[in-house]
DNA sequence: CGCGAGATTGACTCGGGTCAATAGTAGTGG
DNA sequence: CCACTACTATTGACCCGAGTCAATCTCGCG
């Protein structure tokens, strides 16, 4: 199979399981993660810990489509994504879905719901997941004898918040084409830094739930894929994309950014999209 | 003086630290602010420690202009606002700013650098300010040893998250109109839990600060505005805003939100920003 | 094979960005 | 006190990027 990453339906929970087998161990029925495994996954120093082979994080597994978390509902633990891809979302009060974020290996969810006890978004898996279980009070409990795990929460929360701040950057100044070549771009060091290829690989989601992550439309998001295929900068396919210059995507600039003040600002966009290199 | 909030220039500093007598102690030449205080500030339920009238904080003043801490500068505190008014900015590649918040009494500063040990962000004072020195390795350690106090230090971590997170809502699916409209009522709100007047206050932020923060350009900022004040909804005069119908300015609903499911989207914008009541 | 969800494209519209002229305000110094 | 200067805010004219509406097209699935 040259398929990057875990594709498709049936065969995926066989795949899932034996490959989790490394980081997991089978315990009645169910996988655990040590706080080692933990440490690797949110690629922080891992703390040695003397009895960390007792500390053991149950996993939970979703099927496609399945719900993790819903707003309002009582908070009481973080999720770690072992394997699988996850949007969240935010519901506004008309019903329309915001996606917030793509969740996959490594990454972490619920931390919204720490400060209210209640989420205050929805995780919805898009494949078939793997997560880890951390209940919130184990875990800061376990902290405060751990300085080291103490460091990496806060880190953790930290990076976060960090993250949704170039989220709002992003949206705050960009222009639909740089957004989604940025988007492509984030996507390709995803994956090569899951040990996927990055020039190759398929999206998890539909246009509309990129269109939403990125404050577009679906077809805003269509066409500009198309736009991107049209000049050579990646092929598309569906949900298939390969990448063909990854540099021309990310020295796609913003528009002559507004609130700019610097003068430079005579290049036109169409020149700058895809430069003579 | 029915100033709703401090304003002008010399008069305030007397103001400023007469004020802060209630909540600080004078000593040396500065202020100083008890865990008591902070969790006060905050909005957090008090926690009682034994020697918690030993433990003080240093206040650090910030003239307007100056700037609290840099992109790139070393991490070593977070910052709460006692008093004053700041703006944060991510700056960009090309220098262009984005302003990501507008913290006033009672936020807090800093968060971002946590993980990298960095600030990923500016903080610059847009008036006067009075910040209390929260030195990080101080707060943790002290954490350690109170529950509640790391209780409140999650708390307010995932809610600077929760913040962030319906920003990025905001910008991505809501109107130009719609974001002008929400931010004034978020000011309202803002200055009424502080004391102030919520029909009646001075901004602190120029319009393309505003706009950066919003997503738009001063000129949209300034006309939306104008509009807003043509209908009635508010008076403004430069940075004097007078809310006349606030809640016309919380029903301003989205422009059918594109990305929308649901059917009804006939109305038009027009008619809905100032409901027949 | 036909159905339905998702993706693609085209034609059209308009919200909001761009450029530019004008006016109000504040700080400076003679 | 008043000019001089530098910001900041307001407005108008224009236009383009992206949203809207709608017609196919593709593909997987029962």
């Amino acid at each position: 199979m040259l398929h990057t990453q875990i594709s498709k339906t049936k065969p995926i929970l066989q795949i899932l399981h034996s490959s989790s087998l490394a980081a997991g161990r089978q315990c009645q029925g169910r996988l655990w993660s040590s706080l080692k495994d933990i440490c690797d996954l949110l690629h922080i120093p891992f703390v040695a810990v003397c009895d960390d082979e007792d500390l053991l994080f149950q996993h939970v597994q979703f099927k496609a489509g399945q719900r993790v978390h819903t707003i309002g509902q009582a908070f009481d633990s973080l999720y770690i994504v072992h394997s699988g891809f996850l949007k969240t979302v935010l519901i506004d009060e008309y019903g329309n879905e915001q996606v917030l974020s793509f969740p996959m290996k490594g990454d972490i969810l619920g931390v919204d719901g720490i400060n209210s006890r209640l989420y205050s978004s929805e995780a919805v898996a898009l494949s078939d997941c793997d997560l880890i279980l951390l209940p919130f009070k184990k875990l800061t409990t376990l902290a405060r004898t751990h300085v080291e795990l103490e460091n990496a929460i806060y880190d953790v929360l930290s990076r976060e918040l960090v993250r949704e701040q170039a989220m709002v950057g992003m949206l705050g100044a960009l222009s639909a084409e740089a957004r989604v070549a940025r988007f492509l771009v984030t996507l390709s060091d995803r994956f090569a830094s899951m040990g996927y290829s990055s020039k190759f690989f398929n999206l998890r989601m539909t246009r509309h739930e990129i269109g939403s992550y990125l404050g577009l439309t679906l077809e805003t998001v269509s066409r500009t894929l198309s736009a991107f295929n049209e000049i050579g900068m990646i092929v598309v396919n569906q949900r298939t994309i390969e990448i063909k210059d990854l540099e021309a995507l990310k020295n796609l600039r913003r528009l002559p950014p507004s609130r700019n003040r610097s003068k430079q600002s005579k290049e036109k966009l169409a020149a700058v999209a895809y430069p003579v290199q």
